[in-house]
DNA sequence: TCGATACGAAAAGCAACGTTTCCGTATATG
DNA sequence: CATATACGGAAACGTTGCTTTTCGTATCGA
């Protein structure tokens, strides 16, 4: 029931087995409770694993949480040619992945203070997005000069919607309201 | 050195000097380490206070950090007549007032568990705002249908820079962007 | 089979910090 | 003047939650 990572040592190895289930466990958790809510033993009890599990793998619990935040893969997202219906798509995903208030509110509390951990939500939530995100809009009104503001904006509405005012953000509305703004700029 | 608060009961009033004190420490600190890096111990230190004269006042943190939210007195804003200037002085007095990111970063984390400490942010930094914002942008631009996206896309693509890329955000040139927008809605 | 290391479970260790309490002193009402 | 309360300073209390350690057991390489 395991595969394991044969180094040179000596010893048993550890187990693939449990660091994927250790990962996916926090990213659950981060997803529901947010950084600050989550519990390192709460991450133990649903990956079914011990705290010398988690430790002996991750010194701290940012070190963790940034290391989940890498292991959960990108939103695929396949463009279909049409502009309009790919950056609807492509915001309703956006919605549905940034996910409750709760779970960004902690994370901007939280990266004050781990640059990795910065680093790992920055690369993990905007990083591949922007440019993507840029590319539709300038397909869609390529004159317009503030595809920038916006790709920094688009997210940036979410945040206050739900982590500020708490809001439930329904996807494909917010998706329509972001297309209308573009179409505007044509 | 105090004015006192003179009710009909017996003993030695609070001073209002203390409350004072007190509040405008508060809202140094959060300006200064945010909500989370805010300690009790140093609000009294700056105030010149001991910890019992502010828990004379407020029963908890949040309480107190709520307080003084609603004691630092609004962005003054007195409308030219020129719609695109007085947009862009609000918008550079608006990056300025959130501050840092270390200020509203905490902030966020902090309101999900405290109700009233969301009502007096939104209070001070939302409410006045937003409609002001959605007026201005009215009148530059009358028939754009994204106004109320926009009216959460601005202080969220401050947040998105500030807080999460932690970038330094001149409130001048920031302006600028968000003016060269809306114009483009014309 | 032996030695080294991993595993889950549980119990300490321990540091931070909000909150409370105590002290001696000051300042109000009556 | 007597009483009640506020004040600053400092110490104490209590909780929370990250991190470390210990235990008996399991699983790998040699």
């Amino acid at each position: 029931m395991t595969s394991a990572t044969s180094s040179g040592t000596r010893g048993r190895p550890r187990s693939s087995d449990r660091t994927d289930a250790i990962l996916d466990a926090t990213n659950e958790l981060c997803r529901e409770v947010g950084y600050d809510g989550l519990r390192m033993q709460d991450v133990a009890d649903r990956a079914g694993a011990g705290l010398a599990t988690i430790y002996r793998r991750w010194s701290t619990k940012p070190e963790l949480v940034a290391a989940a935040m890498r292991h959960r893969k990108m939103i695929e997202f396949e463009p279909s040619g049409d502009p309009v219906a790919d950056l609807r798509s492509m915001i309703s995903s956006m919605v549905a992945d940034i996910g409750t208030g709760d779970m960004v509110a902690g994370f901007l509390g939280a990266i004050r203070e781990h640059e990795d951990l910065r680093a790992a939500l920055i690369d993990s939530v905007m990083a591949e997005m922007r440019p993507t995100l840029m590319g539709l809009m300038a397909e869609i009104a390529p004159d317009a000069t503030s595809l920038s503001l916006l790709a920094d904006a688009v997210p940036g509405a979410i945040l206050v919607r739900t982590a500020l005012l708490d809001l439930e953000l329904d996807p494909a509305a917010y998706a329509d309201e972001v297309v209308e703004l573009v179409l505007a700029l044509r």
